[in-house]
DNA sequence: ATAGCCTTGATT
DNA sequence: AATCAAGGCTAT
């Protein structure tokens, strides 16, 4: 599919595979230096039947995708080849690479298609939601505006015959790539992926991501922000109840705060929130403990010592302390979570990897009775795919390192069940105070089964 | 202006 | 000689 309008695809055209009218609307644009203005917000939907609606948005997509200004040739010099035919040629191998890698996971190895739909709005009902506490979305991702001037396209000296390359197009400047920061590896030559971004060489800004990645780092909520709250809604708790001091009730009281805003991550984020109040429900009824042991797990990579475990609020827990007077139950979750953080330390998951294992997490296609069943397959699959490119484009040295982040999952999987037989048998004990989030959370499971 | 089909020509 | 991404042409 064309990544600009969804139609199907011809070849290569200037960087990427796209279809034969983004092709000639790009070349069109380019070559006769068009400029064009939107009449609603420069955000409109491209699509094969609207994409003749905006030719401004059309052409920032052209631009966003990694469609490229230099491939348009000054001189309109036909046939011939340019440059990046050797990076065309890397980019199909690397998608046979994939396509094996996706099949020997038992994925079908085409394409299927975008499943961001219009949104729908519906309400929520958890309980214990404080309204007032709307964490906003932040932009993890860098903006950068792209320079095309004075880059000579072939790569030897230009010849007079060479066709010479254009453009500064004066829409190009509006063109604002966005950047993944703290990236490692090399994806210099995969087309779609702007030159700027791509070059390896000294690449402090790191390759493009997939536009999935993207998408999903749009949807984490800002973690200083999320902290403040929590903090902030725990001196209230404690102020209020009374029992004061780091006991057993405020790790329970800052569990609940932590998976409200889990719910309140799910909520925003892209394809979960298309789906049904429902099946939202469904699927965080099943995950919820999955993504809290994940939250804690990758928080350790970030700031971690060993010994210790910091928790959403910044606090240090000394591990020893904390285990000593623990029951056996306790004891090895506690070990086993030490394990799974160095495992993940071991295969270095990054961020990136940690914000699609979240989604992973969130689009379990085990989870009974959701009613539309299929997109929550078909959003998986497209995680697996996104997950996978990443992986593959940014440890290009570590092949499996794939099949080694999915191993982990279940080492976390495991995990998670171990944490929710213990918060549940804290709860029937009555440790747990009630009236919130994570008693719904936890009877909820048990209702289900 | 759009988009499907055609022609071109360096590279393989 | 075949390939295939550039540009060109032309009905709609």
């Amino acid at each position: 599919m064309c990544p600009v309008c969804g139609d199907t695809v011809s070849g290569y055209h200037y960087g990427l595979l796209t279809c034969e009218s983004c092709k000639g609307f790009f070349k069109r644009t380019v070559q006769n230096n068009k400029s064009y203005t939107c009449s609603e917000s420069q955000d409109c939907r491209i699509d094969k039947t609207q994409r003749k609606r905006c030719p401004f948005c059309r052409f920032q997509k052209c631009l966003r995708v990694g469609m490229r200004l230099e491939a348009v040739r000054a001189d309109r010099m036909r046939g011939g080849r340019n440059r990046f035919g050797p990076m065309y040629k890397r980019h199909r191998a690397l998608k046979q690479q994939k396509n094996a890698l996706l099949q020997s996971h038992g994925l079908k190895a085409e394409y299927t298609p975008d499943l961001i739909s219009p949104p729908t709005r519906t309400p929520f009902n958890f309980t214990n939601i404080n309204i007032n506490t709307t964490p906003s979305d932040t932009i993890t991702s860098d903006l950068h505006t792209q320079t095309h001037s004075g880059y000579s396209f072939y790569q030897n000296e230009p010849r007079h015959e060479s066709p010479q390359y254009y453009h500064v197009s004066p829409l190009g400047a509006l063109y604002s790539p966005v950047h993944a920061m703290a990236v490692i590896g090399d994806c210099s030559g995969i087309p779609g992926i702007p030159q700027a971004q791509c070059s390896g060489s000294f690449s402090a800004q790191g390759p493009a991501l997939p536009h999935l990645l993207v998408e999903f780092l749009r949807c984490e909520l800002d973690e200083l922000q999320v902290r403040s709250k929590i903090i902030g809604r725990l001196e209230q708790m404690q102020g209020e109840g009374g029992s004061g001091g780091y006991g057993a009730t405020h790790m329970y009281l800052m569990v609940d705060q932590m998976l409200f805003y889990i719910v309140e991550w799910a909520r925003g984020s892209v394809f979960f929130k298309e789906l049904k109040v429902s099946d939202q429900m469904k699927l965080l009824h099943h995950c919820w403990c999955e993504l809290l042991v994940l939250d804690m797990v990758s928080r350790q990579l970030q700031h971690g010592r060993q010994g210790s475990l910091v928790l959403v609020t910044g606090q240090e827990v000394d591990l020893p302390a904390l285990v000593s007077p623990a029951g056996p139950l306790l004891r090895t979750l506690v070990q086993k979570g030490q394990d799974l953080v160095e495992s993940f330390r071991k295969l270095q998951v990054d961020r990136n990897e940690v914000v699609c294992f979240k989604f992973l997490i969130l689009f379990n296609t085990d989870v009974k009775h959701v009613e539309n069943q299929s997109f929550v397959e078909n959003v998986k699959e497209q995680v697996h795919r996104a997950l996978l490119e990443y992986t593959l484009c940014a440890y290009p040295q570590f092949l499996d390192k794939f099949d080694k982040l999915l191993l982990c999952w279940s080492d976390l999987c495991a995990l998670s069940t171990l944490a929710e037989e213990y918060l549940c048998s804290k709860d029937i004990c009555g440790e747990v105070p009630c009236n919130n989030l994570l008693n719904e959370l936890l009877h909820a499971k048990h209702h289900s089964m």
